[in-house]
This record gives C-alpha cells, sequence and structure tokens, in this order.
DNA sequence: TATATTAATAACCATTCAGTCATTAAAGAG
DNA sequence: CTCTTTAATGACTGAATGGTTATTAATATA
C-alpha cells in the first residue's frame, strides 16, 4: 500500500467494553465467511474490527471460541424463530415445505451468515470440534424440521410414504448446494455467465419437482424404495 | 512420535526422473483430498512420494502449481467416458437419468478423484482461474449432459416441460450435495450417527423423488414455473 | 488534583512452513 | 577406475501468525 505513507492514523484508543464483542463479532463474520477460517488472520479481525490483536484475545480465548461465538450470534438464533414458525402452520405440507424453504433462505441463506454453510462444510476435516458443534447446533434442528414436515404429509396423506432418513435430503441437499454455489464464486471476481442462480426461482424449480416430479404418468403404484 | 527410535529407514537415494511427478501427483492428490489445500504440508506430499522436499520444488514451482496440476491430471478424462456412454441409448429417459447417476457416481463419485470436486467448491474462490477452468472442463459438461436427458424425456413425452437452466440443477445439486457431505466428514473421526449416507441409497431415492414427487395428488395441470 | 482500576495496546515469543541452495551421490561416458 | 553430469538431499532462511504479557492511558472516585 503505496497510499499508507500519509496518515497513520494513531487512533486515540477508546474503552467501550461492552462495545467491543459485537464489532469483533461483525468484523469476524465477515472474514470467516469470505476467506474461510483457516485463512483468516486474527489480527485482521481486530484491525477490521478498529481494536488490536491483543483486544480480540481479551474478548475470546482463541480464534475457535470467535468462530463458536460468531456462529452462536448469526445462526442459532435465526434457526429458532425459523423452525417455531411452523408450530401453529395450518396449511397444506406442500405449502409447509414452500414456506419452509423460502423463509431459510430469506432468514440464513440470503444473509452474511449464509456463507457459515459453505465454510463448515470446506473446514469440517480440518477442525471436528467445530464440526460437531455445527452439527449439533445447525444441521440436526434443520434436519429434524424437514422431517416433521414430511412425516405430517405422510401422516396427512399428502404425501407418498418415504424414508425420513434420507427423504430429508431430497430437500436439504438443494439448499445446501445453493448456499454453496452462491459462495464458491467470489463476489466480484466472476461476473459468471450461465452459471449465475436466481436463488427463489432456483427453491421454486427445486420444490415444484420434489412435489411433483418430473414425469407426466402417474407413479408406480407401490414399492417408492430403490433397491440397493 | 516415540515409536520412531528403532529404525531410520536412511533409503537409499535412487534417480528416477521419469516417475518422480507421477507419484508426487498421486500422493498430492490424496492429500489435498483429505485435508484441503492450505493444511497440507508440501513436506508430507514429498514424504508421502517417498522423496524429499526439495525433490518436490524441483519438480514443481510453488504448491500452488502442485495444486494445479493435480486438478487438471485428474479430471478431464472420466468426465469424456461418462458423457459419451449416452449417445445411442435406447431405454425411457427415466432409466436414463438413473444410469446418469449411478454411472457417475461409480466412475467419478466414489473415487479419489471424486474429492476434487469438493476441493474445487472449497478453493474456488481462492483459485479463480483454476475454478474457471473447472467450470468449463467439468461442471459445463456434466450439465450439459444432464440438459440432453431432460431435452430428450421432454420431447419424447415422458417429462413434463420443464426449464432447463434450473431443471438441471435438480439433478446436479444431489449429486454433488453427495460429494460434498461425503468428504466434509472425516474417514475415521466422527464415527457419525444419523448423517451417514449410503450413496446408492441416497442417489435412488432422490431419483424416485425427482421422477414421480412427494405428493400423492396428480400435478397441478399447467403452469410448474413458479413466480418470483 | 491524586489515586485506583482496568480496557487497550504493542512488543514479544514460539512455532510452523514454503521455498532455497550448497552439498552429495547415482549413473553414464571414456 | 576416473571424470562429468545432474537427480536428490536436508539443513537453512525468512515470513507469518496464534497467543501472551508487561506497559500505558482512559475513566471513576475521592
Amino acid at each position: 500500500m503505496l497510499t499508507d505513507t500519509a496518515t497513520h492514523i494513531p487512533r486515540k484508543r477508546a474503552r467501550r467494553k461492552d462495545a467491543r464483542p459485537g464489532e469483533l463479532l461483525d468484523a469476524a463474520l465477515d472474514l470467516f465467511v469470505e476467506k474461510g477460517f483457516a485463512a483468516t488472520r486474527a489480527e485482521e479481525v481486530a484491525q477490521r474490527a478498529g481494536v488490536s490483536k491483543g483486544t480480540l484475545f481479551l474478548y475470546f480465548a482463541s480464534k475457535e471460541e470467535l468462530f463458536k461465538a460468531v456462529v452462536r450470534q448469526n445462526i442459532s438464533g435465526r434457526l429458532l424463530q425459523w423452525n417455531a414458525q411452523f408450530d401453529g402452520f395450518a396449511g397444506s405440507s406442500a405449502e409447509m415445505l414452500r414456506l419452509c424453504m423460502r423463509e431459510w433462505w430469506t432468514r440464513v441463506g440470503a444473509n452474511r451468515a449464509g456463507g457459515i454453510t459453505k465454510l463448515m462444510l470446506s473446514e469440517a476435516r480440518n477442525f471436528p470440534e467445530l464440526a460437531a458443534f455445527y452439527q449439533e447446533e445447525v444441521i440436526r434442528p434443520g434436519q429434524q424440521l424437514i422431517r416433521r414436515i414430511l412425516q405430517r404429509g405422510v401422516e396427512r396423506g399428502e404425501f407418498a410414504p418415504i424414508d425420513l432418513r434420507y427423504g430429508s435430503y431430497v430437500v436439504l441437499a438443494p439448499m445446501i448446494f445453493l448456499q454453496m454455489w452462491q459462495h464458491a464464486h467470489g463476489a466480484g471476481e466472476t461476473p459468471a455467465d450461465e452459471f449465475r442462480l436466481e436463488p427463489l426461482e432456483y427453491l421454486e424449480v427445486q420444490l415444484q419437482t420434489i412435489l411433483h416430479g418430473l414425469c407426466v404418468n402417474q407413479r408406480p403404484l407401490a414399492n417408492v424404495r430403490g433397491q440397493t
């Protein structure tokens, strides 16, 4: 940086004990999503939060703890809201599934925090503890909700019987894929040609297929399960 | 390592100029897939190839170049085979789709090289040039094949009309998700409870849903496309 | 203004690693 | 057997970086 010569900006040091954690979490979220966990430098997080590295470690015991805090703040909460929204749902299960996918996108996927999904999938192997944390905190509840909807649909005779274990992935996979896809391409780098996806349209096509399938003829009478 | 005391194994040094690059690429593929780019140590690659770190840099200018070479070597070939297999296909489009998914899994997904999908998605942002290459070389042809099958199905009256652009992701997403999922969970680390997937069974359930949907009632008459 | 408290800092430490280079030894030539 | 070539080595360097700590200064209190 040649333009750095002018001002050193020896920012007057301020004491703002209660504002710091939030600002640090905010900066950390940006950087983690942008560069991944391993590649994000603690000092950079501090700098973006307008604070020295020492201060970062004053509020968070380690980089991993910082990350966990980021996840807790940005995901766990939203997920609960999202989940709770379906407690008294009255419509059809198909509508419920649509709402589930759309709300998930607007509440989680479209936000900055959405990038964390990709982060976790990418780095899970290198940080097993974090991966476990994320599984418990995010994936499991999400899967739970989807199963709930599927089961409801089956019980009410709206959906054909389906293995819940594998069936939940029918919904989960397209959603997680969308996350990956969106965040794999750097923000401005690849103007991207035909690979860009309009999230809501993508989700709608996925939903319609999940609900009604591609085929025009009626489903085979029974035995939906495949043979290994 | 305390058990290291016994043998030093001062392997006799051998000169095998033409065998080295291949062995290094082989070792590198394993490690990149297992640990990701950043977490893979150059020395470890060398060691696994039975060579010193210096030798690695004798054949590859840098870790990045090594990575590029690994990707280039392992992707292009298989996909062409896979694609060509469908040129004279005679069965139903549903069967074609099943074959497509299963063959893709056995030819690409289940192999070591399958890990490259995850690797690329994970590191795409750090290697935009490679990512573009991968898009062109792998993703686009794959998508092309899927579109071909969908279009065939629609033309033959087997499938309901569908937007090919988004429709291809109906097939692509579950496959790529499977790759990610399989490689995100470390081999032995997490004995993993309910998150483990039997690939072929997973694919079968996905396929059945893609073909016939979840709903028991007939599809709505027309207008499958969603409104934004 | 003087004193005590503690938020914030920046220099520091220990370690890890990509990449280098002078040295070594395997093979081929004469 | 001797000399030359060059594949291979491994000790070394320099840069990065997570985390620590002694020091500094902002604020509160008296």
